[in-house]
RNA sequence: GGGGGAGUGUCCCGAGCGGCAAAGGGGGCGGACUGUAAAUCCGCUGGCUAUGCCUUCGUAGGUUCGAGUCCUACCUCCCCCA
């Protein structure tokens, strides 16, 4: 993106130079905007799953930086537009989620943001608004007479969103192509109920993101800003925050704190010094030296910044004990009694459990069949051996310090506890 | 409204003379090599109380010893004409 001189305002030059920026509609607008320490800004986040994942992060990032630079984030909740589904960046229509559903997930999300930012009623302190509070009693005809004559059908037909899908000839209903104009009234509304005047997202919600600014301006309100951050994948070209086992979740409930701290620990070598500079806090100095350490060094460097982003998400002491559980399972080899851990009933294994189900059980396969099969691959591990007899059964006699280390591969490792 | 085409292994794309648990990719998982990396090579990639049983090819019926494959109706999508 065009950036001549370095932006005055330590947002800007936060997020110019730390990697976030991708394109701006008024750079030179925006950065006054800050500098004068009267921004607000926001970013909308739809109810779609139970939690965020990592996909999320660098806008979350975001809106913490956006806070600690003196300036005010809106966390926008679209419990409202998640009811509609955004078409940006997807090839089919999502299904629709019952009120229900998006009512669970929007409790989840909240409790994600509240440990990245601070929440109140100060002036830089955060607000997490819904849409729906706007959204869900729209009346139609006053809508469209309102905001709908503001939007021009010719201009949406060219947006990347709706473009690509009719390009393909794939399905795009005309309750998704409403998601823009909703997204916009969002922004407009914003604007009144908080003074909002930027809205910052994923390169993919440019074209939402403007047709908001266009909204603003043609409803008379004030100048609008827009910001999108790089669309992120991993140097290999890989979409972020997807893994096997399913997404990167950012609620523990759903990914432990060990998987997180190992999923940043097993990043690639190329990407290290782009992920220090958005998902820690890192000073780029410090992260200049990391970046040029080279060849099994670099696993320094890795180390570091899993715990840095598990820190910044679960805690300091929750991250540094993931780093400890990581390095006793992976440097000494040990029992790390702290692994994710799996608890059976006593009576069970005292009556002695196949091992098969032993692994369904803890989540390392999905079914007996892949047990089998992992077990003629040499995948699966009891207590550091490998497991070579599917007909195996594992009883008290095979605890060890209490319970017993169930191993797929080299990297993921449950431990059975008895209990009761 | 008329004519033509398509829906395949619940991750995706895609072959499939009536004997099919169904070719081939991609992705993913495991093994080897490494540094818990990348690249490369190899194996696996429906379920189960497992030398057998059960469930899968848009839905529901039918023909057949046997149907993804043939017939009928229906659903969904695409293209051309009006």
């Amino acid at each position: 993106m065009p950036q001549a001189v370095r932006p005055k305002s330590d947002f800007l030059a936060v997020l110019a130079e730390r990697g976030f920026l991708h394109q701006c509609s008024d750079l030179a607008g925006l950065d006054a905007k800050a500098k004068s320490g009267e921004l607000v800004g926001y970013i909308g986040f739809d109810c779609t799953a139970p939690s965020l994942h990592v996909g999320s992060l660098i806008q979350i990032m975001m809106l913490r930086w956006l806070q600690k630079t003196g300036c005010k984030p809106v966390a926008l909740i679209g419990g409202g537009t998640t009811r509609v589904g955004d078409p940006s960046g997807k090839d089919e229509s999502r299904k629709l989620l019952s009120e229900e559903t998006i009512a669970a997930n929007k409790a989840g999300i909240q409790q994600t943001f509240a440990k990245f930012l601070r929440f109140g009623a100060g002036k830089t302190d955060a607000i997490m608004p819904d849409n729906a509070e706007w959204l869900s009693g729209l009346r139609y005809i006053d809508f469209l007479r309102e905001v709908g004559r503001h939007f021009s059908v010719n201009r949406m037909l060219t947006m990347d969103s709706v473009k690509l899908r009719l390009d393909r000839d794939q399905e795009l209903s005309f309750l998704e192509f409403n998601y823009m104009c909703l997204q916009a009234y969002d922004f407009v509304e914003l604007h009144k109920r908080h003074g909002v005047v930027l809205q910052m997202g994923g390169s993919d919600q440019w074209g939402n993101i403007i047709t908001g600014i266009d909204l603003g301006r043609r409803r008379g309100t004030a100048q609008l800003y827009g910001l999108t951050s790089p669309l992120l994948a991993t140097a290999s070209g890989a979409k972020m925050g997807k893994t096997a086992q399913g997404a990167v979740w950012l609620d523990a409930k759903l990914l432990s704190i060990y998987d997180y701290w190992q999923y940043w620990r097993n990043v690639e070598d190329a990407d290290v010094g782009r992920f220090l500079k958005l998902f820690t806090e890192l000073p780029l100095a410090e992260i200049a030296r990391l970046d040029a350490l080279r060849d099994s060094e670099i696993n320094e460097a890795k180390k570091i910044l899993a715990s840095e982003a598990t820190a910044l998400l679960h805690g300091r002491a929750a991250a540094e004990q993931a780093a400890e559980t990581a390095r006793r399972t992976f440097e000494e080899g040990a029992l790390a009694e702290t692994l994710p851990s799996v608890n059976v009933p006593r009576h069970e294994l005292a009556a002695g459990i196949g091992a098969l189900t032993a692994f369904v059980r803890a989540g390392l396969v999905g079914s007996t069949g892949e047990a089998r099969r992992q077990i003629k691959g040499g995948g699966l591990k009891v207590n550091d051996a490998t497991l070579d007899n599917e007909r195996a059964t594992l009883t008290e006699a095979n605890l060890i310090e209490g319970c017993i280390k169930l191993s797929l591969g080299k990297k993921r490792h449950v431990l059975l506890k008895p209990e009761g």
